[in-house]
DNA sequence: TCTGGGGTCCTAGGACCC
DNA sequence: TCTGGGGTCCTAGGACCC
């Protein structure tokens, strides 16, 4: 439910998040350019203001800017059991300066200040700020404004301008004060505003975020449509977009990875998609759901056109909608015999679960029986590797013989999560 | 040589129905 | 030959988010 005009929202995120958690484990990061690099050591994640200063980009391929290890860069691989660790401690800090949050990703927080009053909320802010500093160990930066897109905003704000020390309430300023810096931030930098629709206004000469709050609305939905009105309603104050503290379950679920080098034999893309169904799986039952129908895709390599290309997708629909991992890895691997061509060299390969639906709602088959064993030995092999660590238990086809497993030349240990791997203090 | 992964929503167009 | 209008559902593709 869109707010009151008096509430206000918070939106508070890590800096350079994955960076600051390495940097918690790893002091010798401190003050050094640090980039964070996704699955296979492709790309960078995350930048710390130093590598951003040495003019790295988001999202680029590691090894056009690898040179720059010369000048003192240091990447990590990425290290995600470590990051969703680092989160579930600091969004459980910020929960507790409001009644209401939305864990909106990895690292930020929306947070819903309803009926607050007269309550000093810059200085709420800054002390949630220097407690998860101090407990969590990682900074983060919040903005406060009348609706998600202004704490956005003022969030941005918080963390580009200094004198603002990591806080910024947007509603605190006068209109003037508010052009002053609205006109300062790129419309693109807006929320909701990407790159092909930056492109787009620029045409029009709607080029700063204020241009995007004086354009008319209707001009908007008629040229952008409704995503970008709500966008451009909400710069003005009018609150479309609602607190969501329920976290919907998910309508799709995806699992899929990069192959360490090309593989181009059936039988490891059958270990590949086993391994991929495991994750999926765990995925279904944790949200306790249920899934109709199963889809599977290849991929070769779109960056080599000289390579033949070849990306299918198979979808099977199950008989009656699953959750245990032996039917929904039986009908991926039918759906890859099917797709399955000799002669490429592929490059990905994933697994998709769709049509899904609360298992409680879930109709039952011919064999309820049968169907329920599997369904509680899946569930006991879930809660095996959640103790035991991951992978204890898996199904035989996923056992690896090939080279498909992903690269991860420089990976962090798993400090928080493992107890081989806990960090040593040493006097 | 080397280029991530996992989501959601909206829209346009076609098939189909009455 | 001439050939309405409106609704639903599905799908593919585009755009966006982190």
């Amino acid at each position: 439910m869109p707010s009151t005009p008096s509430d206000l929202y918070g939106l508070i995120d890590g800096n350079n998040f994955y960076v600051s958690c390495e940097r918690v484990f790893n002091p010798r990061l401190e003050n050094k350019p640090v980039v964070v690099l996704s699955n296979n050591d492709g790309c960078v994640v995350a930048r710390s203001q130093e590598a951003k200063d040495l003019g790295i980009k988001m999202g680029v391929p590691w090894f056009q800017v690898r040179h720059l290890e010369r000048k003192g860069l240091i990447a990590q691989s990425s290290n995600y059991a470590l990051y969703a660790d680092m989160s579930a401690r600091m969004m459980s800090v910020m929960g507790q300066y409001s009644p209401r949050q939305e864990v909106y990703s990895i690292d930020e927080s929306f947070l819903l200040f309803e009926g607050f009053g007269s309550w000093n909320l810059q200085e709420h802010l800054h002390r949630l700020r220097a407690q998860v500093r101090q407990w969590v160990g990682i900074p983060v930066c919040g903005g406060l404004g009348s609706t998600k897109t202004r704490a956005k905003l003022a969030n941005r704000l918080a963390k580009r301008e200094l004198e603002f020390g990591g806080v910024c309430h947007l509603e605190s300023m006068d209109l003037r004060e508010q052009a002053r810096y609205l006109s300062r931030v790129e419309a693109g930098d807006v929320w909701g505003v990407g790159r092909r629709t930056t492109e787009k206004l620029a045409a029009l000469n709607i080029r700063t975020a204020l241009d995007l709050l004086k354009a008319p609305p209707d001009f908007i939905r008629q040229r952008f449509g409704v995503a970008l009105e709500r966008t451009v309603r909400e710069l003005n104050g009018l609150a479309c977009f609602g607190l969501e503290d329920e976290p919907a379950p998910r309508q799709q679920i995806v699992a899929s990875r990069s192959f360490g080098q090309r593989v181009t034999e059936l039988s490891e893309l059958r270990e590949s998609v086993l391994s991929y169904m495991a994750r999926a799986g765990e995925k279904l039952r944790r949200q306790n759901s249920v899934c109709a129908v199963v889809g599977v895709f290849l991929r070769t390599n779109a960056f080599a056109p000289e390579e033949p290309q070849y990306h299918p997708m198979a979808t099977i629909p199950l008989p009656s909608p699953a959750q245990d991992s032996f039917t929904l890895a039986k009908a991926a691997i039918r759906g890859l015999e099917s797709i399955y061509r000799k002669g490429y060299r592929y490059q990905k390969a994933g697994v998709m679960l769709m049509e899904l639906s609360p298992a409680s709602q879930g109709q039952y088959g011919l064999f309820p029986e049968e169907n329920g064993d599997r369904v509680t030995l899946s569930r006991l092999s879930d809660r095996i590797n959640d103790r035991m660590g991951r992978d204890t238990l898996r199904l035989a086809g996923s056992l690896e013989t090939g080279g498909w497993r992903m690269r991860r030349g420089a990976a962090s240990p798993a400090y928080t999560t493992s107890w081989r791997e806990l960090p040593l203090a040493s006097s």
